[in-house]
DNA sequence: CGAAATTGATACGAACACGTATTATAGTGT
DNA sequence: ACACTATAATACGTGTTCGTATCAATTTCG
């Protein structure tokens, strides 16, 4: 007897439910289609993070190395970024006040514009997902989420220092 | 017990519980923590995930466009990844019996012992990060995960059909 | 059968991830 | 003042992701 070949393979074999796996496949997943839905707007994914981040933290002083921080990146991959999105017009680089070595981020108009119009794409696709779980459930789920999170974020902390 | 100032902004701050968020630093935690420990192996996470696959599926004949499905890549993707391997001498190709477009690959034995060594650092991570929940938790983690991870694919789907 | 559409793999280029090294500045200790 | 260490950003190289285009082989259908 043949398995069935002919079921989406991708979940129904390998998800003896192990986690690494679905982790892998929800993030591909969520970002493969986030990026579809907001290419019209000339914008990836990672690009939308970062205009995300210089909106909400506007009041503050952010560095490139504060936002590798919160991306949960690294400053040579926010360098690269930041070149393209300032070339764009999107973002722009400030000396810091304080420390002559950083440079602060500032969000600019047609930037803050751009997130305005993928913020309401990432919405969407955020409530679809989550729709998959009842009120209740989502509740749990975030949090376990977050304590799985942070686990993984420990870890890799913990793997560093080693 | 006062809320950690000093603690991952990452999560600290942005940590409304945002799933995409959450998803995104859970899985590059991950990922970076694997990728530190398998380091010493010579291979990277994406290697050791195209291994585990032909290491599981040996007896079936695994066409480039099976794995891309298996791994929620794509075919660019894995003929990149399979051209190092195969330099390696980890994996090769082999023609398809029936279909004279398509490649089957084939894990080496040198791919094989690479994989075992890695696949015990792997079980290793994985237990640590379960470790944050307890069983019954860690049972629903999983139920809630699955069906999440399935809406992430679908969207995908759908947004790549739309 | 034969034309059209589809599929498997590849080439090429842009964007992103990450390691190592380099430069400039900051903070530390003496 | 001095050397020492640490940090912010960058340059450069390798590996991965993904879009578009291309080619060959297969399938579908008139």
């Amino acid at each position: 007897m043949n398995p069935p070949s002919q079921i989406p393979e991708s979940l129904a074999n390998a998800s003896q439910k192990r986690f690494p796996l679905l982790l892998r496949s929800a993030w591909f997943g969520l970002n493969q289609s986030f990026r579809i839905r907001i290419k019209p707007l000339g914008l990836t994914p990672d690009q939308f993070t970062v205009l995300r981040w210089l909106h909400e933290k506007k009041r503050e002083c952010i560095r490139q190395s504060d936002l590798a921080q919160l991306m949960s990146s690294d400053n040579n991959t926010i360098t690269s970024i930041i070149n393209r999105m300032e070339t764009n017009g999107w973002v722009k680089r400030s000396p810091h006040i304080q420390d002559q070595r950083a440079k602060q981020l500032i969000i600019e108009d047609a930037g803050e514009a751009l997130y305005f119009k993928g913020q309401a794409v990432a919405q969407a696709l955020e409530d679809e997902i989550m729709n998959s779980l009842s009120e209740a459930e989502r509740l749990m789920y975030l949090e376990f989420m977050h304590r799985v999170t942070q686990a993984c974020l420990d870890s890799r902390d913990a793997s560093r220092r080693a």
